[in-house]
DNA sequence: CGGATAGAGTGGTCTTAACCAGTTGCGTCG
DNA sequence: CGACGCAACTGGTTAAGACCACTCTATCCG
């Protein structure tokens, strides 16, 4: 029981090993203390805590002072705060993400989309289904539309792996800012229960994000499907003194 | 310039130092760098650091490797839509707004909820269940759990219209600051769907909600069910330069 | 037998002290 | 005069240990 000698930064190896130890575990289990977990590691205690840390705040471990620290809900968490670090994508529970292209290709923008990216109708845009797999399991189906301008050379592989917006900004110079993102509550269709392994009328998460530049140009319109049983979205609202 | 010596964990007291010292400062200006202000405050660089971090997190300030920490860009980082006017519930339709008192009244807290809330178990939490409906359509089950000693002497006539956190503030002088906030999809059950009137298995958002004061004691915690036909969580992201 | 209590174990916070890794600027050498 | 490079910053990571606060349990006393 030891980490992995690979590279990276320590604290991510103990995060990685965690997540490995809590794979196989039931819902509110609990893991062995922060004390034993050092010593059995051979790490600092900060260090172990810094690993929980992520953990907890992707929703993965829960801790109880006095009691212990126990496994999550089985849920993936999307901390909704844009990240200093990864894509806001990237949902914080680790895990082997990736994600498998179902569908890409550029086609007329049409009356909707047109509407939605600020474009003509028949100004080019690029359409880009994928399936998000966490670990083997299905977890969202995710629709991009991008003006077709904008990401002109952008190949399939671009978005296989790694931070979508970090291409976006090193090889097509498009700067993301900022996003607004609605969320609402469905249910799965034929095809979506199909692709999410999920029976039809599963509960599930439907998410809009219109996302822009530096200069306010829109950069894409995405419509995705969360299952509703791995996925939870969590933010943190804050108040000034003058709000009701 | 040093902390006010009050109460409260130090980490927090710095943070709370730092965004007095940084209010009136402009936008990507420098602050000291960490290890003055650990003498200046006479903290440890964890600690600091640790302070740091959460006004990183909100976005209050940017850090950059080997050249410092700075003002964020943008100095208001509001979370979600948590509106100016009115309570963050923010009915996203206009329309006459009222709540069903449906249950109200005060009990033990036993186990679960005294960890929500922080309290003894056998602590009094005031439990409210209310049916939010517009225009004579029901929109929305809210059971709020309060620890009763924050809020004695509230009568269900404070919850039947107007803001009840203009209430908590002006009449028990609870200053409601923060919250953090989970949004799942989920489906009506059999009670659920007959007082939103929709059928059961019936596509909703189940929203949880811990609220703190200023101080940082939680003030309510408050599971509720949104229909998903008519409720939708709007929110914006904003990213840094540095984000991937 | 029941309740109070002390102890052991848990996570929570903070300190001191290194060293690593980028960035910047100034001094020196070509 | 210009370019290189070192030194002195900056933040980033990790360590080891102390002490506090909370929870649970087992023991002791009424």
């Amino acid at each position: 029981m030891t980490l992995n000698t690979g590279a990276g930064l320590k604290r991510d190896r103990v995060r990685d090993f965690l997540l490995d130890f809590v794979a196989d575990m039931k819902a509110g289990e609990a893991i062995p203390s922060e004390r034993d977990l050092c010593k059995e590691l051979g790490v600092s205690r900060p260090t172990l805590r810094a690993a929980i840390d992520d953990l907890v705040r992707s929703g993965v471990l829960v801790r109880e002072h006095g009691r212990g620290t126990f496994t999550g809900p089985h849920r993936v968490t999307q901390a909704l705060a844009a990240t200093p670090s990864g894509s806001f994508y990237a949902p914080p529970a680790e895990g082997h993400w990736l994600s498998r292209i179902l569908e890409f290709g550029a086609a007329p923008a049409g009356p909707q989309l047109a509407r939605r990216l600020q474009l003509a109708p028949a100004a080019l845009v690029l359409r880009v289904v994928r399936l998000r797999v966490v670990d083997d399991e299905p977890m969202a189906i995710e629709r991009l539309h991008l003006p077709h301008v904008l990401v002109d050379g952008l190949v399939p592989d671009d978005m296989e792996s790694g931070s979508f917006y970090r291409v976006l900004r090193e090889r097509f110079g498009v700067d993301v800012r900022s996003a607004v993102q609605t969320i609402e509550a469905t249910v799965t269709d034929e095809t979506e229960a199909a692709l999410l392994s999920v029976p039809e009328h599963f509960p599930a998460l439907m998410v809009e994000r219109t996302t822009r530049d530096v200069n306010g140009g829109i950069v894409e319109f995405t419509r995705s499907i969360y299952r509703g049983d791995r996925y939870r979205v969590t933010s943190e609202l804050h108040f000034d003194a003058a709000s009701g």
